[in-house]
RNA sequence: GGAGAGAUGGCCGAGCCGGACGAAGGCGCUCGCCUGCUAAGCGAGUAGACGGAUAAAACUGUCUCGUGGGUUCGAAUCCCACUCUCUCCGCCA
């Protein structure tokens, strides 16, 4: 959520910015609901002042002994003044609330601007694909054939985009998750946490996946709960409507958590395979900072995501992606992209993200500097540190031998009782 | 699922037969004094949000005692609903 008062003082500046993304007059109506709440409050506050204090002298003069009909009478009117003035603000703050809920954030200046994916800029790369002296099969094939993967009988549990994984491919799956967990605990500084998988809507606005994007997630019947679309959400709101100490900065936390995505708009694209499920696993991180360290904490980060797939010798590239392209609460955001053979291109593996105060505000998240400085938002990041499942595509692809058979990164060896290889059982 | 108890400031904890209570007291923390250092001791300060005022402050108004309603001239205190926590029973991994 953007700031009232920073509208209220830019308010040109802001729409230029939300231009930017492609949303122009997005702020239409924000001046008109302002200029009416402030005056409306004036005007209650006035009132309440008044109560307060003749409410003050009734009991003064009924301690006298005096006579108090008349007083009260006349505060019980303003009193229905005060409800009727009152019910009006309810309303316009309402109407406040939903139009900067609606907003997204402001991108950062060094975002390029522009309209789509063709607009993102790519930053670097790491490692060569690699040349198939064979024709490489894709990850849908690879793992029926070595039966680790099996999307017919997901189906019969569950429908489309969900996958059953089997022996060693789901020793995989467990593998990358615990290898990246450990590489970030151990390596890179982050607390682990293990969260909830069901959240409450007060966390789903707090990240900003509601009010917007309801459609995308999946809510339990009859109960203020929905399945976590991504880590970031229950790590994010962990210091919801809390004041931290400005020495417990920057935070840096990590969870795996299998994450849920209804993502209606998506049909038709990646269906084949592992890369695009209803249900998926993913090692995030989330890191708190002060606002003037959390650009270099997003390229700390962007560097931890990074660095596991360097470890199992993925080739990637890092994206910086334009302001139309970002999502909803980010300022700036870098996507890492590996290698698909099936799709001989870059797949989005990871996003790291620097929401600044965005989701801060939303889920008034503060820190107290020093312990007599007012209390400021935090700026909150999040990044795949990665997704599991397309590691394990990606892994299943790229180290694939002629025979069908693939070889287990290194790194994950010591994580699958020593096993080398994947290989059929027939 | 059934029965009972509770929710107050960073923490503990009074108030809860309605009236100067944003809230006693203690702890913690900050600053100062004292002490050779540390500890102890002494003094002062110590919630947040939204407004007004200001160059900025000082200053000032309103709201907040789990949340939302209600009663009343006036609610931390009375009433209703909800949420959460704890204890006992049942069930369960």
């Amino acid at each position: 959520m953007l700031d009232a008062k920073m509208i209220r003082a830019n308010p040109e500046e802001v729409e230029k910015a939300l231009q930017k993304r492609g949303l122009g007059g997005a702020l239409d109506g924000f001046k008109e609901l302002d200029e009416k709440r402030r005056q409306l409050l004036v005007q209650s506050e006035e009132l309440k002042g008044f109560r307060n204090s003749a409410s003050q002298e009734v009991g003064k003069m009924k301690k006298a002994g005096q006579d108090t009909a008349e007083l009260q009478d006349k505060v019980r009117q303003v009193g229905q003044e005060i409800k009727d003035l009152d019910e009006s603000l309810a309303a316009i703050e309402n109407g406040l609330e939903k139009l900067l809920l609606n907003i997204p954030n402001i991108p950062n200046a060094s975002v390029p601007v522009g309209e789509d994916e063709n607009d993102n800029i790519e930053m670097r790369r790491w490692g060569d694909p690699r040349v198939f002296d064979f024709e490489p099969k894709a990850h849908w094939d690879l793992g029926p054939d070595l039966d680790i993967l099996d999307f017919e009988r997901a189906a019969k549990l569950s429908g489309a985009r969900f996958t059953v994984y089997k022996g060693l491919g789901a020793r995989l799956e467990r593998a990358v998750i615990n290898f990246y967990l450990d590489v970030h605990t151990d390596q890179h500084g982050y607390t682990e946490i293990f969260p909830p998988f069901m959240v409450n809507s007060d966390c789903m606005q707090g990240t900003g996946q509601l009010p917007k994007f309801a459609d995308d997630m999946f809510k339990l019947e009859g109960w203020d709960l929905y399945m976590v679309p991504t880590a970031e959400v229950p790590l994010t709101n962990l210091y919801r409507d809390e004041i931290l100490d400005g020495k417990d900065l920057p935070m840096y936390l990590t969870a795996y958590t299998a994450c849920f995505r209804a993502e209606a708009g998506s049909h038709g694209r990646d269906t084949r395979g592992i890369i695009r499920q209803h249900q998926f696993n993913k090692v995030e991180l989330v890191k708190l900072s002060a606002p003037e360290t959390s650009y270099e904490a997003l390229e700390k980060m962007t560097g931890d995501a990074e660095r596991v797939l360097q470890l199992l010798g993925l080739p990637y590239r890092v994206i910086l992606l334009c302001t139309g392209d970002m999502g909803f609460s980010s300022a700036k955001t870098y996507d890492i992209e590996v290698w698909m053979p099936s799709y001989n291109a870059y797949k989005e593996i990871s996003s790291c993200s620097n929401c600044e105060d965005f989701q801060a505000r939303r889920a008034n998240i503060r820190y107290r500097p020093a312990p007599k400085d007012k209390p400021r938002y935090v700026h909150t990041l999040n990044g795949s540190g990665v997704a599991v499942g397309r590691t394990v595509a990606a892994i299943m692809e790229n180290y694939q031998e002629a025979d069908g058979s693939i070889v287990v990164p290194e790194a994950l060896r010591p994580y699958m009782g020593g096993a080398e290889r994947i290989t059929a059982l027939k």
